[in-house]
DNA sequence: TTCGGATTCTGAATGGTTACAATCCTGTTT
DNA sequence: AAACAGGATTGTAACCATTCAGAATCCGAA
């Protein structure tokens, strides 16, 4: 039903070639050009991406993993990413893993058999062996957010340790020196957060208490949960340290509702605004990521990896890897008592 | 580098069209069989989809057009989506409007051009013309969570309308008379969920004040100013409908603040739980919506539209829309007082 | 031998791109 | 003024990886 090239060729007498060249940019007679266009616009034409793929071997397509869509985070980064794409002209394959290593598995198959051009990769984590139908398809990968133990890829990552060092310093400067932390050593950037505290407080010559560390997973119950405990110790700390949105939004919730107020009460360092941001009457201080410039970078490697491997011909080799750390700034806002 | 049939070929000595039958279910020899399967295993083959998909006229992917992928409701959506998608063997390509109509009008023309064999689309809102090119290629389109008002086509929505009146019902049976609502009139969901409000509050006989109306939109920052403004009344109603998830978190953040607690103080219901009812002291009563449902049925109903159209041989006409409304269920939550 | 069902093969088709050959055109040389 | 060089434009035909009618072949039974 939808118009061809060739209808295109009936139209106007000219050759495919003549045609194929003009729609790609190349330079023709401009009795032709005109000819060309009004034909185009006549029987509506649009090319057959799915045609021109075949012959060219690209999709102008990226395949995106995340590992959980229903996180904010991903759904920040995924935004960014699918606006850089656009303006790019290529389009977004998104797969989700549900935090399901197995599922991940699949899905990258799945990127691998529609023959994107590339993947970004914000990954559940574990073994980089999920990635392996990629390599072996010589489609280029670039991580988000996390990156593998076992192996070194084309990655962008937040500064998570000298974010959270930054905080606990900042903390230790306003005079505290009971200082809590609410974390996720299992997971990627938790681990590295809580690492961040770790060496601040070893800096600092500061204790480390057991009952001051409260690991779970990033999410609002964990935050809301560890801090009720928190405000149940006898000893309690001066401050506490959140290492995430989620644990910050049940930090704020159990503080309300045990009625305890910040910084009066407890100082409270937190990571990532949002639209918390909009509410509070006492804005928290945070450590803010650059989510934006995620997206934006993972898409710039991207793409350079992409046109890197057409210049060669196709294969993808390159020495080392690209590592972009991204630098987290502290966002000031009330929730830190100098004492 | 990928090998191809042909390769299978050159390996077996069969033809080609032996060896794309077995590969789509078809019957051979048993001794082909092997050599097929041993031939496959040995070049670790796997079909070229794009080409499959320029011959089949068919690519295996759906697109799916959300209004803002950074909201939570839609990342939910997604999942569910993408989840039976796979199951199916098919692959979602996803496009972010950002609340922006221009932007969804580029990216179903993107869609289109991407060959999407069906769109799934929680739309922008506006005008139906946005879907135009699709209509144009014959692509079958199926609406999740609202409508157009100017043109009927299938789609899933919520009973919206039923739901917020049930809320209400259940206010007023709890001996309610003075009866707020924080709403988002302009919003699709948002103007039926006030318009059942409004029904359920005029088929009681109850005055419907001004200053009980606070309109803005589906966003926590509202539902969080809203309140403060509901507290600040010289007579305060004594319970508040909230018609949205992001409303019910600015709702609870502005009650904790103020320290007025519910249902003593102020009866409240809401929309929808999500990760809110963890962290709750006293759970909120609200009108639960079907999230997967919205997933499901819109895959399905779908999948019905795109083997139609194979039956008529590509042509998409049927007599008459599908609009499967689906039930929300109000969770009993502690929220409400009667008085 | 013949019939007929099952299997296999041939070759066209899908909608484009592209290397290379052919043609055109203009300006320079003889 | 004719011949020619050489750059720009155009056309021819192969190719991409697959599917699918329809023709050809095979094989066992009658």
């Amino acid at each position: 039903m939808p118009s061809t090239i060739k209808d295109i060729r009936d139209e106007t007498g000219l050759s495919l070639a003549t045609i194929s060249k003009y729609l790609n940019g190349g330079n023709v007679l401009p009795k032709n050009k005109e000819k060309i266009e009004a034909a185009v616009e006549k029987l509506h034409y649009q090319v057959n991406e799915i045609a021109r793929g075949l012959v060219t071997n690209s999709t102008r397509t990226v395949g995106v993993s995340v590992f959980d869509v229903t996180d904010v985070f991903n759904g920040i980064i995924l935004h960014e990413i699918g606006l850089q794409l656009s303006h790019l002209g290529y389009g977004m394959l998104i797969v989700d893993s549900s935090n399901d290593q197995t599922r991940e598995e699949k899905n990258i198959r799945f990127l691998v058999n529609k023959k994107v051009d590339g993947i970004i990769s914000l990954p559940v984590a574990g073994s980089s062996a999920v990635l392996n139908p990629a390599f072996a398809a010589d489609i280029p990968v670039v991580l988000l957010d996390r990156q593998y133990r076992d192996r070194s890829l084309d990655s962008i990552t937040l500064n998570n340790r000298e974010a959270a060092a930054g905080a606990v310093n900042y903390l230790i400067e306003s005079g505290h020196k009971k200082i809590a932390v609410i974390c996720a050593r299992k997971e990627y950037t938790g681990h590295e957060r809580y690492e961040g505290f770790k060496s601040a407080m070893e800096n600092a010559g500061l204790e480390i208490r057991k009952e001051y560390v409260l690991d779970g997973n990033h999410s609002m119950e964990h935050g809301y949960n560890a801090m009720h405990k928190i405000l149940k110790l006898h000893d309690r700390p001066t401050a506490v340290l959140s290492t995430n949105y989620g644990i910050n939004l049940g930090v704020v919730m159990a503080l309300n509702e045990a009625q305890v107020s910040y910084p009066e009460d407890i100082s409270v360092v937190g990571f990532d605004n949002l639209m918390l941001s909009n509410v509070l009457k006492t804005q928290l201080t945070v450590m803010e990521q650059p989510m934006e410039r995620f997206g934006q970078k993972g898409v710039e490697i991207l793409m350079q990896r992409i046109n890197e491997k057409k210049e060669n011909n196709g294969s993808l080799e390159h020495d080392g890897h690209i590592n972009i750390v991204l630098s987290s700034r502290m966002h000031m806002g009330g929730s830190v008592k100098k004492i």
